[in-house]
RNA sequence: GUGGCUGUAGCUCAGUUGGUUAGAGCAUCAGAUUGUGGUUCUGAGGGUCGUGGGUUCGAACCCCAUCAGCCACCCCA
């Protein structure tokens, strides 16, 4: 016997959770399609050149590949070293995530597609990462992007995107936090090191985590001098309320062409939109998010303060991104919900209703074999009217069939047995309430459509 | 890729300085109750103590190796 056992980083998800995971997804989607977006599905794996040299080194490292079929040991024997056997054996690769694909799609599609092109996604995306807490080697993308519009509306309308959602998910005191990579690019212009955009936006983006000092240390670790250190510390430091922090950037980044550009951008995304929002976005210059491939707004939603979870979803624009796969010239800019932390955010909050778990309405216990004929028509019945219903189908005793009822949380059992027979009734349990009442057979349907 | 912690019943975990037959709660099954669940009571089944080696008269416990899981770092969602 095997021991039973699922890959590292991967989970099963029981029933009750792929019902709380999809009532999350309905919810995503409702509103993708309700903004006017339409959905598109990638393969679950790519060629590997579609791929590789998208997500830097690292990214290379974590890709899950597939080992291709055929008589692959002579062609192992030309590698000199792991990387160049891979890329001899392996053709293709499991998705790192959603955007390449996209982009993949957009630029082979580019004939049949109205621009601009508005699509959402929600597939599962792989990463040989080792796994930790609230990281899975499997684990689902939701995103939202629109491509060949460089409108600044677009922004506009995926901030409320995410204002939809989380308030359709009951979720309060989430914030929005906007940034834009120009100014970033600008403050690194402004010290003369552009080339370290990189490592300065690695190093902001821990700011949260590892504190002022603790950033500091890193930008000294990655080649800054002491100069520099004390403008970006200065520049993490305005604080203040949206307008007052932007006249503070302004008077600190003045010398950027880069940056001015940035706070225009911002100033049209934050200020003069007339977009009713639940939650106003903030301008937060400390926002740096990790993916290089952001060129202008970044967006970041973060759950709610008390829950401790952190980002909940994020985005931005990215100029020519297609540009890797000849199309040059079009500009995207999309979002992206974490769903798992979404869920656990709802799950922390008790913010799923209850609803949510439930399947089967109506349980019909099988008595003996002379009611089968009087049930069959009934569940055609309830079913043709949505109510979703079902009928144990072994001959067991009672006792069982009212437990299996109750672990199921099923909210009504139908009996019918002899003495029901006689009357044509049916006697009907509320397996919530406990009461049980004999009702006229002909009565059910309206009876249950009463209560459900 | 680097470091730390943990592996005992299906699950969560006890288990004395190394000493008879390794325990509990939950879950499962059966009965109390052959037409009434969620609460109760009674009973039962379930274990190569992750795996392999070593020390010892004797190992769940000590040592070594190995595998797996978790956590942190790097990076990221």
């Amino acid at each position: 016997m095997i021991k039973p056992t699922i890959p590292k980083g991967t989970r099963d998800f029981s029933p009750e959770i792929v019902r709380r995971r999809n009532y999350i997804f309905q919810i995503i989607r409702t509103v993708f399609e309700k903004y006017g977006f339409q959905p598109l599905e990638t393969p679950a794996m790519e060629d590997m050149s579609t791929l590789t040299g998208k997500y830097g080194e690292e990214g290379d490292k974590l890709m899950f590949r597939i080992l291709d079929n055929g008589d692959i040991i002579e062609k192992a024997k030309q590698a000199k070293d792991n990387k160049e056997l891979s890329s001899l054996l392996c053709g293709k690769a499991l998705r790192y995530d959603l955007t390449i694909p996209f982009a993949r799609y957009v630029v082979m599609h580019q004939n049949e597609i109205a621009f601009p092109f508005k699509r959402y996604q929600i597939q599962p995306v792989w990463r040989a990462d080792r796994p930790q807490k609230g990281r899975y080697r499997e684990f689902y993308q939701c995103d939202a992007d629109i491509v060949g519009s460089d409108s600044l509306i677009n922004e506009t309308e995926l901030l409320s995107i995410y204002d939809q959602v989380f308030s359709s998910l009951g979720i309060k005191g989430f914030e929005l936090r906007v940034n834009n990579r120009k100014i970033l690019s600008g403050l690194a212009e402004m010290i003369g090191r552009p080339e370290l955009l990189t490592d300065i936006t690695i190093a902001i983006d821990k700011l949260d985590k590892i504190g002022l000092e603790g950033v500091k240390n890193e930008l000294e670790e990655r080649g800054l001098d002491k100069i520099s250190i004390e403008k970006i510390e200065k520049f993490l430091n305005i604080q203040g309320g949206g307008e007052e922090k932007l006249a503070q950037l302004q008077a600190l980044l003045h010398d950027s062409v880069t940056a001015q550009k940035g706070m225009e951008e911002l100033k049209e995304v934050l200020f003069s939109g007339n977009i009713p929002l639940q939650v106003k976005p903030r301008l937060d210059q400390t926002l740096a998010r990790g993916l290089n491939y952001y060129t202008g707004i970044i967006i970041e939603a973060k759950a709610p303060a008390a829950v401790k979870i952190g980002s909940i979803g994020g985005g931005g624009r990215y100029d020519d991104l297609t540009g890797l796969f000849g199309l040059s010239g079009i500009s995207g800019v999309g979002i992206s919900f974490g769903v798992d932390r979404i869920y656990d955010v709802l799950e922390e909050l008790n913010l799923f209703p209850d609803v949510v778990q439930q399947s089967t309405q109506v349980l019909f216990l099988q008595m003996d074999k002379e009611s089968l004929p009087i049930i069959f028509p009934l569940l055609q019945k309830l079913r043709e009217n949505n109510i979703a219903s079902e009928v144990y189908p072994d001959q067991v005793k009672f006792d069982k069939q009212m437990k299996y009822a109750n672990k199921r949380s099923i909210p009504f059992v139908a009996i019918i047995g002899e003495s029901e027979r006689a009357e044509n009734a049916v006697s009907l349990k509320n397996m919530q309430s406990g009461k049980q009442e004999k009702i006229p057979m002909e009565n059910m349907l309206n009876h249950l459509k009463a209560q459900l």
